[in-house]
DNA sequence: CTCGATCCCTGGACGC
DNA sequence: TGCGTCCAGGGATCGA
C-alpha cells in the first residue's frame, strides 16, 4: 500500500531510470482510473520526461512543454497515484507484460514505462498550467517539509479524530494507514483522540515521531505488505519495523500489552491500549441521550 | 465541519 | 480441489 515512503522510493527509482527519456507512444488497457484517457494518448507522445517528483502520494512526472507552448512556460505533468496496488516501472519492451498492465509508454531507449494496477484504485491524469496548480493546491502540507508550528496548527485547529486528520490529504499529504498508526504508537496517542484536544507536547511528540518514522521508512525503501515493489522491482524492508500496524493480539514492544484493533475513520487502527490511552468520554458521554 | 456508510476493484485468506 | 465469503484500503460522494 504505497504511502509517502513507498512513493518516494518509486520516485527516486524513476529519477534514475527514466528522466531525460522521450515518450514515443502510449498504449492503454483499462482506463477507468484515468481522468481523460484520450488526452493521455494524444499529449504524451513526443514529450520528454524532465523530472520525477513525489507530491504526497502522487508521482509527478514533469514533462517537456507542448510543441506550441515552448515560450509560454506552461508547466505540464503526468500525475500518477498508485492507489493500493499500482506499480510504475520501466521494463525492456521485449519482456512480457505483467497481468493488469493498463498503461504502456514506449520510451526512446527501447524500454517501456509500464503501469500495472490490479485493483485500479490508482489514478492517472495529464495536467497542464493552471489546472495542474489547482490540483496541487487541493492538498495539505508535506509532513517532512512542514514546520512544527504549521503542523501543530493543522492538527489542533480541527476537532476530528487524530487518526482521521493524519489520513486526510487536505491536512497532510502522503500519510496513510500504516504510518498513521506507527506514528501514533510512537507518540503514545490513541487514534480516537481529537486533534483539538491534544496537548502541545503531544503534538510535538507526534510531529517528531511522524517525521522520524517516514525518514527511516524511506531509507528502508518503504513497507512491502502485500505486493509493493519499487521502480526497480524491489520490495521494501520497513514492514519489519512495524510496531503497531498489523500486529493485533501481539505484544506491544514497549509494555507487552496486547495490540488492539479498532475501526477509526473507516480504517483498521492498531494501537496499544496501555501506552495509548483512550480519550475521556471516548465511548458515549455520560447522560447523553441515545 | 465531521461523521458513517457505500461504492469502486481484485486477490488472498479462510472455512467447509 | 474448489467454491463461497470476507476483508484489505485511498478516495469520492452522499446524507445525517
Amino acid at each position: 500500500m504505497p504511502e509517502l515512503p513507498e512513493v518516494e522510493t518509486v520516485a527516486r527509482g524513476l529519477q534514475r531510470h527514466i528522466v531525460g527519456r522521450r515518450i514515443l507512444s502510449v498504449t492503454l488497457g483499462k482506463t477507468d482510473f484515468i481522468d481523460n484517457p484520450a488526452e493521455i494518448e494524444h499529449e504524451l507522445p513526443g514529450r520528454k520526461i524532465r523530472g520525477v517528483e513525489r507530491y504526497g502520494k502522487f508521482l509527478l512526472l514533469r514533462l517537456s512543454p507542448k510543441e506550441n507552448a515552448r515560450e509560454t512556460g506552461c508547466e505540464t505533468a503526468l500525475l500518477v497515484h498508485l492507489g493500493m496496488t499500482g506499480m510504475l516501472r520501466p521494463q525492456s519492451a521485449g519482456q512480457p507484460h505483467a497481468r493488469h498492465t493498463h498503461v504502456v509508454a514506449l520510451l526512446d531507449d527501447g524500454r517501456e514505462l509500464r503501469y500495472t494496477d490490479a485493483r485500479r484504485f490508482g489514478r492517472m491524469a495529464y495536467l497542464e498550467g493552471e489546472s495542474l496548480q489547482e490540483e496541487l493546491r487541493r492538498f495539505g502540507a508535506d509532513p517532512l517539509e512542514a514546520r512544527l508550528e504549521d503542523f501543530a496548527a493543522r492538527i489542533r485547529g480541527k476537532r476530528a479524530r487524530i487518526k482521521a486528520l493524519l489520513l486526510d490529504q487536505k491536512v497532510l499529504r502522503g500519510v496513510g494507514n500504516i504510518y498513521a498508526d506507527e506514528s501514533l504508537w510512537k507518540a503514545k496517542i490513541h487514534p480516537k483522540r481529537l486533534g483539538a484536544r491534544l496537548r502541545r507536547e503531544e503534538v510535538e511528540e507526534l510531529y517528531r515521531a511522524l517525521q522520524g518514522i517516514l525518514q527511516r521508512a524511506i531509507v528502508m525503501r518503504g513497507s512491502s505488505i502485500a505486493d509493493f515493489l519499487d521502480a526497480e522491482g524491489q520490495p521494501g524492508e520497513y514492514q519489519r519495523q512495524h510496531r503497531a500496524y498489523g500486529r493485533e493480539g501481539k505484544a506491544c514492544f514497549r509494555c507487552k500489552a496486547k495490540i488492539k484493533r479498532v475501526i477509526v475513520a473507516g480504517r483498521s487502527s492498531y494501537f496499544c491500549p496501555h501506552c495509548q490511552r483512550a480519550p475521556r468520554g471516548g465511548k458515549r458521554r455520560r447522560g447523553a441521550k441515545r
